[in-house]
DNA sequence: ACTCCCCATGGAAACGATTCCATCAGAATT
DNA sequence: AATTCTGATGGAATCGTTTCCATGGGGAGT
C-alpha cells in the first residue's frame, strides 16, 4: 500500500561494507572455508544490515527451489489433516517451507498439479498418490524426489517401484480387527471401502477366509453423500449382516448415521468397527471401536525420508492399534 | 535417482526454433503484442517442445515468487482445516501455489514464519494472527500484502487497522446463542474461552447484560489438556450453571468430555451451544447445537481479496448460523 | 513525395545468489 | 634458495525470465 518499497540489501552490499568480494561473504555465510578474520567481519556486516539471502537467487543457481511439496486428497479429512501436521513438523526442523495441494482423489487434479509442481522446480513431494500412479513416471525420470504417504500406487512402472513409501500396517490392522469380529462370534462381516483401498480389501478376504461374502463388500466414492448411499446400501440390502468394518472415517460416519436412521442399533444390531481413529470416535454414541493409524508419524516419517539424500528404505510400514471402545457386542 | 537428469527446455531453445529473439517469445506467451505470423509460429515451437515456463527465472526477476502463504494456528483443527480448503480452492483457480505454515498460536512462530516468507519474498498472505500482531507491522511496510482471516489482531498500530480482514458475525453468533438460552430460561451461563478470543468474550458480556457473571468466563489455551482443564474446573467450582456456550470446537469436546466425567447429564443438567460446527457435532450424544462458522468461505474470500490488487474493503462479515440440535433444554 | 508515427522485433541488462577458476601470499618441502 | 603446495580470496560466469531501449519497416497523413 503505496510504500515506498525499498531495496532489499543483497549480498552486494554486505561484501562492500565487509571489504570483501561477493564470493567471500557467501562461502562464509554458507559455511565455506575462510579466515577468522574475515568470517568475523562478514558476520558482523551481514548482522548490522540485517542480511537475509534472496531465496530467489539461490534457487534460479541452484536450478531448484527448496521446499517440500504435499499432496493429499482432501485437508479437511481429519487423517490427511494430520499427515499434513507431520509433514510440517518435520519440515519446520529442517527450515524448508511446505506447498500444499490437494487432489480430490482425482487423478487428472493430481497430474495438473504435479505439473505445476514442475514448473515451480520443486523437486521434493511427499503425495498420497490417487490413481495408478502413471503420472509420476515422467516426473521421477525428470529428477523429482518422491515419497508416498498413506498409499502406494499399483504400480507396474519400474520406477514407480523405486518410490519409498510410509504406511500404516493396514494387512494387520485389518486382520486384527477381523480376528476381534469374528472372536465375538460374527459371521456376516461387510467392508465399507473407498476406492483405492485395494490393499484394504485384500486383507480383509485374506482375514476372512472361508467367511468371505464378496457381496459384503461395498465401494463409495471419497464424497459424504457417495459414503452414506453406500453403507445404507448395504445395510438395507442384507439384514443378516452382524458386523461392518469402515475403511474410513467419513465411511464410518456415514454408516453411523446410515444405521441410525434405518433403526439398526449399535452395538446391539450391528457392531462396527472403524478405520482410524478421529476425536469425535469417543464422543461418539456409542463410543467407536477404531483401528487407529498414526497419521502424523506417517507424514513426519515421509518428510524425513524426502529430505535425506542418500539410500532410502523402499517401505516403511507403521503399526496400527486397535482401540475398543463400546460400537461392538457379540453377535445376537 | 541416477538419471541423467536432461536440461529443460528454456526460452531461449523456444526461440530459436520458431527463429526470433527470445523477447518476442516471452511477450507472445504473456499476452504482449506481436503479429499474428509470429505468435503462431512461436506457439507452435512452444508446444512442440513441451516448453514450460520456469517459476524461478520468472520470480527472480520480478522480484517476487508468486503464490500465496498461509498461517494458521493448527491444521488438524476442523475450522482451521476448512479454511484452508477455502483458500486452496480459490488459489487453484488463479493458479498460484500455496505455502502453508501453523504457528501454534505461538506469536514467536507466527513472527519466526513471517521472517522466513520474506527470505522466500512471498508477498501475499492469508494469516490467522496469535498475537497483538506487531510483527506483522515491518513486514507490512516492507511490502508484504496481508489478509487476515478468522481474527483480527487487537490492532494499534496504524498499519495493522489497513490490513483488511474475513470474519464470522462473532458477535451475532453469540448474541443469537445467548438469546436462545435465555429464552430456554437459563441464567447462569458460563463461557469457555480461548485465549486470543478477546472479541467473542465482549460480545459475551454484551449480550449477557444484567446477568454477567465474570467468575462464569474461563479462558484455556488451545491445547487438548487446557480445554479439558477448564473446562472441568468450571463445572466443579459451579454447580450452579446451567448452561455453557463453548468458544470452539475444541472447548466443546473438552465441555463434553468433562460433563460425562462428572456425571453432570447433557441437556438434563447442563445445556451445551458449541462454536463451530463439525461432522461429529450429530453423531455426538446427544448432538450438539452449534452456531456454525462458514470456514471455507472465510478461506476463500480471504484467499479472494490477497489476490486482488485495487482498493479492498477493510473487513468482510459473514454470517455465523444456530443449528438447534440436542445439546440445550430448558432450565430445571 | 516527404515526414511522421506506430508497431513489431531483437539485443542486452537486470534480478541475487552460487561456484568455477585464476591469482597470490605464505608455508612447507626439496 | 628454488620449488611446490595449500588455503584464502575476488572476478566473472551462470541460472531463465522479463523488460528497457534502439532499430527498422511500412502505412498514413500532409
Amino acid at each position: 500500500m503505496g510504500s515506498p518499497a525499498q531495496r532489499r540489501t543483497t549480498i552486494k552490499d554486505v561484501a562492500e561494507m565487509a571489504g570483501v568480494g561477493v564470493a567471500t561473504v557467501s562461502r562464509v555465510l554458507s559455511g565455506g572455508s575462510a579466515s577468522a578474520e574475515t568470517r568475523e567481519r562478514v558476520l558482523d556486516a551481514a548482522t548490522k544490515l540485517d542480511y537475509r539471502p534472496s531465496a530467489l537467487g539461490r534457487n534460479l543457481r541452484q536450478q531448484r527451489s527448496g521446499g517440500i511439496a504435499l499432496l493429499i486428497p482432501d485437508i479437511t479429512d481429519s487423517i490427511y489433516a494430520r499427515l499434513t501436521d507431520g509433514v510440517l513438523s518435520c519440515a519446520r526442523s529442517y527450515r524448508e517451507p511446505v506447498t500444499i495441494g490437494v487432489t480430490g482423489d482425482d487423478p487428472e487434479q493430481e497430474a495438473d498439479l504435479v505439473g505445476s509442481l514442475l514448473e515451480q522446480s520443486m523437486d521434493r513431494v511427499v503425495a498420497v498418490p490417487s490413481g495408478n500412479g502413471e503420472m509420476w513416471t515422467p516426473a521421477i525420470r525428470a529428477g523429482l524426489d518422491v515419497v508416498f504417504a498413506d498409499r502406494r500406487v499399483s504400480g507396474e512402472q519400474r520406477a514407480l517401484d523405486e518410490v519409498p513409501a510410509v504406511l500404516a500396517d493396514d494387512r494387520a490392522g485389518v486382520r486384527t480387527a477381523v480376528e476381534y469380529l469374528t472372536g465375538l462370534g460374527h459371521r456376516k462381516i461387510g467392508f465399507l471401502a473407498r476406492h483405492g483401498q485395494a490393499e484394504r480389501v485384500e486383507a480383509f478376504r485374506a482375514a476372512l477366509g472361508d467367511l468371505l461374502d464378496e457381496d459384503l463388500i461395498v465401494h463409495a466414492r471419497a464424497s459424504r453423500d457417495s459414503a452414506y448411499a453406500a453403507a445404507a446400501g448395504l445395510l438395507q440390502r442384507r439384514p443378516d449382516l452382524s458386523a461392518v468394518l469402515a475403511g474410513g472415517n467419513k465411511l464410518g460416519e456415514a454408516a453411523v448415521l446410515a444405521a441410525r436412521e434405518l433403526d439398526v442399533r449399535i452395538p446391539r444390531d450391528l457392531s462396527l468397527v472403524m478405520f482410524d481413529d478421529v476425536p469425535w470416535a469417543e464422543l461418539c454414541s456409542p463410543p467407536l471401536t477404531v483401528i487407529a493409524q498414526p497419521g502424523q508419524d506417517i507424514g513426519y516419517r515421509a518428510a524425513e525420508l524426502v529430505m535425506r539424500q542418500g539410500r532410502r528404505p523402499r517401505t516403511v510400514l507403521l503399526p496400527t492399534e486397535l482401540i475398543i471402545r463400546g460400537s461392538c457386542g457379540p453377535r445376537r
